[in-house]
DNA sequence: GCGCATGTTGAAGTTCGCTTGAGGTACCGG
DNA sequence: CCGGTACCTCAAGCGAACTTCAACATGCGC
C-alpha cells in the first residue's frame, strides 16, 4: 500500500512510529497489525473516525496483547453484526420485499399480521437503518 | 433524507423523475425503491458507481418487476457474500490471528501445516483483500 | 389572490481519505 | 566520496458524495 496513506493514518493518530537517528520512520509489528485492521475495517464500510475510536482503546506505546485485541473484538462484535445484518437486509430487499410490492401496498400489514415494520407506518420504513 | 442527495442521484442517473407542468419533480414508487436500494448498498460499503452499474440493468422507464429485482439480486449475491466474508475476516483477525502473533512468527506455517495463507509468504498476506 | 414555504438551476463549497509536488535530507552501492 | 534512490515536511490538489447559495418560479392554505 502507499506510504502516503500510512503517514496520513499517523497524522490522524491511528498508528505510531519511532524514528531512526536520521528521522526516518520505523514501524514495529504491532503497528502493521493496526494498519491491517484499518484496511479491513474500511472495506467493510467503517469510517476512519470510527476505527480511530476503536484503536484508541488499545495501548499506544506498548504492543497490544491478545487480550487487548480480544477486548476490542468484543466491543466491535455488535457493530460487525449490525453490518452483516445490513447486507442481509439488502439481500432480502432485493430478493423479496422490494419486488413483491409490499412497500407500496397498505395491505402488506394485513397479509403480515404482527409485522413490526408495518407498525412503523406504511412506506419505506427501513430507509434510514 | 436530504432532497439534495436525491437530486444528486438523479444527476448521476441513479434515479429518474417525471415533472409536473410547473417543472417540479415527482417520483413514482419504483424510484423510491431505487433510493432505498442505494442507501442500503452504500451503508454496506459499496460505491455509487458500483450501485449505478447495478441499477442500469433495471428498466429505466417502466417499473421493475419482481423478476427484474430478482435478476439483480442474483448478480449481486457474490458481491454481498464477499462483503460478509470481509466482515468475518475482520472478526477472525480481531479474535484470533492478530492477537496470537501468527503474523509475526515464521513458525506459524509449521504449527498450521498446509496453511494456504502461509504459502503466500509470511507477514500480512491478507492486507489487500 | 396574497403570502410564504417549498421547488428549480447551476455553480461553488465541504468533508473524507488520501495523493502529489516542491524543496530539502538521509542512506546505500560502487 | 559520488550518485541515485528513498525518505522528510508541509501545502496544495483530487475524487467521491453531497450540501449550500443565489436568484428566481411554483403551489398551497387562508
Amino acid at each position: 500500500m502507499a506510504t502516503s496513506a500510512i503517514r496520513f493514518y499517523e497524522s490522524r493518530g491511528l498508528v505510531h512510529s519511532r524514528r531512526t537517528t536520521g528521522n526516518q520512520r520505523r514501524y514495529p509489528q504491532a503497528e502493521l497489525r493496526r494498519v491491517a485492521f484499518i484496511r479491513t475495517a474500511q472495506r467493510v464500510g467503517l469510517s476512519l473516525d470510527e476505527i480511530a475510536e476503536a484503536l484508541a482503546t488499545l495501548p499506544d506505546r506498548r504492543a497490544p496483547t491478545k487480550s487487548d485485541w480480544h477486548r476490542l473484538s468484543k466491543a466491535w462484535r455488535p457493530r460487525l453484526d449490525e453490518q452483516i445484518r445490513r447486507i442481509e437486509l439488502l439481500r432480502e430487499r432485493l430478493d423479496g420485499c422490494i419486488g413483491c410490492g409490499c412497500l407500496s401496498l397498505r395491505s402488506c400489514a394485513l397479509t403480515n399480521p404482527g409485522d413490526a415494520a408495518a407498525a412503523r407506518g406504511t412506506g419505506a420504513v427501513f430507509l434510514e437503518p
